[in-house]
DNA sequence: GTGAAAGCGCTAACAT
DNA sequence: ATGTTAGCGCTTTCAC
C-alpha cells in the first residue's frame, strides 16, 4: 500500500479510500491510484483491513447438510436477499457431528462475521448462546429463544397436521409417521401429526429414522421385514425420507399409491418430478432463506431490537404418491 | 487479552500461548489462564491472529452449484481428506454469473486463506491466474494448465467414450449426445463421445443444454414437439440432464429402456434408486474431493513442486435405463 | 483533499 | 518457562 502511494504519488490515506471506494477522491486520482496498483499487482489485505475496521460485511451461513436439497434452495434464497447489501456470504457446513456444528459457529464469531444465519441448527439454546458470543444470529426452520437471535421457519405443527387431514380426507385411517425425532431436536411435524391423529379419533403409529433418504429405506425394509401389517398411508418427515420409503416399497411390489399412500415434506424439486411424483409440503425454502437475509439485514441496521419470529404457512402440493381414488 | 493476563497474573504472552495451546506452559499457569478467559469470556480475535502470524489454516472451496448433489459428495471428500490437518474448510459458491466466481476466489485470496479447492471452476485458465495472486489452488474435474495450480479429475473422454462402447455392444446405432458446451468449458466427456462414434462408424447427433435437470427435460421437450426421430439411445453430459430427460421422455409416453435407453453421467445417489435406475458413470466424486484435499496439504507441506495433475478412471454402472434386451 | 500519528488484537523474535 | 519489544497491514482521527 505504502509503495502504490508513492507510484501513484499520493498519501497512504487516499489509497485506503479509492480501495472502499469512497465518494471523496477526485476522478483523476482514483484512476491514478487504480492504475498503480494494477501495475504493482496490489490487493488490500482484508484481514487487516477488517481488523483495523471492526466490520467485516460478512455473514456467515452454516448448512447441516449439503446432500438434502432443501439446503440448496435455502442457499438461493439468501444470496437473493443479501445480494446489493454489500455483504459477502461465507458458508460452513455442520455435517452429522455434534461438536462440528459448534466448532462452525465459534469460527464464525472468532472471524469476527457481522452476522450468522443457521440452517437446521441441531443443538441446545444454551450451546448456541454461548458460541455466538453475541453475534446476531437468525436460525431458519427452527424457532428458538435465545437473545438476539431471530427465527425463521414454515409452521412444522401445521405441516404434520395438513398431512394427516389430506390423508384422512382421501379415506385414509391407517396414517404411520416416520420421524427423526431419535435424531434431531425436531419435533413439531410430529405434534402436528399426532394432533390431528387424535382430532380424527385415529390410533397413531409411529416408526423413527434419520433425515436421509438411506434412513427411509432402511426403515421400511425393516417393516417390510417384519411382517407387520403396513399402514395405508405414510407421511414422512421429509421427502428425502419419504422417497426411501417409496424405494422400499417399489423393491418389494408394494404399488404406490393403490397401497400405501405417500406423503412427504418440504417439496425439493424431485418430488415435482414425473418419475416420482410425491405429494409434499412445501416449506417454501427459498422465501425462508429470502426472508432470513432479509430480517438479518434489518437487524445489524437497526441496532438490537427484541427477537422476531417470522413463520410461513406450509402449502399442500399434491401429487401421484396420494393421489385420489386409491387408498383407504 | 489484557484484561486475562492480568486476571491470571500473567503476561499477555504466556495467554497467547496458552490459546494455541503450546506445550511450553506449565500446568498450573494453562489452567489459571483459562479459567481466566472462561471468567470473562475472552476468545481470541482471529483475524488478529491471522495478520500478525500470516497463517490461516483455512482453505476455501468454491462449488459452482449447490444444487448438484455431485458438489455435496465432493465436499464429503474434501472434508474427510482435510480431516485431522488442522485446516479449516471456508465454503464459498460460484453460481452461474461468471463474475461471482472471480470475485469468490479473489475474496479467498485477499482473506489469505493457505489455499484454494475449485469444484466445478468455469472460467478461463488467465482469469484464474491472476485472481489467485500466488495462491496455491487444485481444480477438481477439469484439467487446467496454470501454475501452482493441480488438477483432480476423472477422465471425462475416456467416459463418454465408455458411454458409447456400452450402448453399442447393447447393439444401438443412433446414439445422440446431449451436452453442456454452449454452457461451460466442459467438453471432454463431448469429445470422447465423438471419437467412439467415429470409431464404429456411427453418425454423431449433438444437442446443447445446460447442465441442470430443467434444461435436460426442455431439450427433450423441444426434440419431441419438432417431430424429428427419436434415437434409440441418449448419453447425456451428466445425471442431471439424464433425468430430466427421462422426465420429458415419461411424459410424452416413451419408454425406458425399450424405446430409448439413456445413459447419464456422475453417479450420483437418486441414479441408482430403484425408482429411477439410471445407467451413468462413476466419476468417484468422493474420491476426487479426498485426493484433492490430499494433493492440496502436500503442496502446502512441499513448497512449489511443479504442477501435478491426478486422473481417475470412470466405471459404468449399468442400471435399467440401458438394460440389455431392449434398445437397437 | 492530504499527511502524521495512534491504534486494531494478536504473534514473534528476543532476552531473561 | 516467562516477560519485552516490535511489528502484521490496514483504518481513523485530526489538524493542515
Amino acid at each position: 500500500m505504502e509503495d502504490v502511494a508513492r507510484d501513484a504519488g499520493v498519501s497512504r490515506a487516499l489509497v485506503s479510500l479509492v480501495m472502499r471506494d469512497s465518494p471523496k477522491v477526485s476522478p483523476a486520482k482514483r484512476t491514478a491510484v487504480l492504475e498503480s496498483a494494477a501495475a504493482l499487482g496490489y490487493s488490500p489485505n482484508r484481514l487487516a483491513s477488517r481488523l483495523a475496521s471492526h466490520r467485516t460485511n460478512t455473514v456467515g451461513v452454516l448448512f447441516l447438510d449439503l446432500h438434502n436439497p432443501v439446503f440448496a434452495d435455502i442457499y438461493d434464497g439468501i444470496a437473493e436477499g443479501l445480494a446489493g447489501s454489500g455483504n459477502q456470504v461465507m458458508v460452513a457446513v455442520g455435517s452429522a457431528d455434534p461438536g462440528t456444528e459448534l466448532e462452525a459457529i465459534r469460527s464464525f464469531a472468532d472471524l469476527r462475521v457481522d452476522g450468522i444465519l443457521l440452517a437446521g441448527y441441531t443443538g441446545s439454546p444454551e450451546e448456541l448462546e454461548t458460541a455466538l458470543r453475541g453475534t446476531p444470529a437468525v436460525v431458519i426452520t427452527r424457532e428458538l429463544e435465545v437473545d438476539g437471535v431471530d427465527s425463521v421457519l414454515t409452521d412444522d405443527f401445521r405441516s404434520g397436521a395438513l398431512a394427516v387431514e389430506h390423508l384422512h380426507g382421501l379415506g385414509h385411517r391407517h396414517i404411520a409417521h416416520v420421524d427423526i425425532s431419535d435424531w434431531l431436536p425436531y419435533t413439531a411435524r410430529r405434534e402436528g401429526y399426532l394432533w390431528a391423529m387424535r382430532q380424527f379419533g385415529l390410533e397413531p403409529m409411529l416408526v423413527h429414522s434419520d433425515m436421509t433418504g438411506r434412513g427411509g429405506r432402511a426403515v421400511m425394509e425393516q417393516f417390510l421385514a417384519s411382517g407387520a401389517a403396513l399402514p395405508t398411508a405414510i407421511f414422512a418427515h421429509n421427502d428425502l425420507t419419504a422417497v426411501g420409503i417409496m424405494e422400499a416399497l417399489a423393491s418389494h411390489g408394494v404399488a404406490v399409491p393403490d397401497d400405501v399412500a405417500i406423503v412427504g415434506c418440504d417439496n425439493i424439486e424431485v418430488a415435482a418430478s414425473p418419475l416420482i411424483g410425491l405429494t409434499s409440503i412445501d416449506q417454501h425454502a427459498g422465501e425462508l432463506g429470502r426472508l432470513a437475509a432479509q430480517v438479518m439485514l434489518e437487524r445489524l441496521a437497526g441496532g438490537s431490537v427484541p427477537a422476531v419470529t417470522r413463520k410461513l404457512e406450509p402449502a399442500l402440493m399434491v401429487r401421484r404418491s396420494s393421489s385420489p381414488g386409491a387408498g383407504s
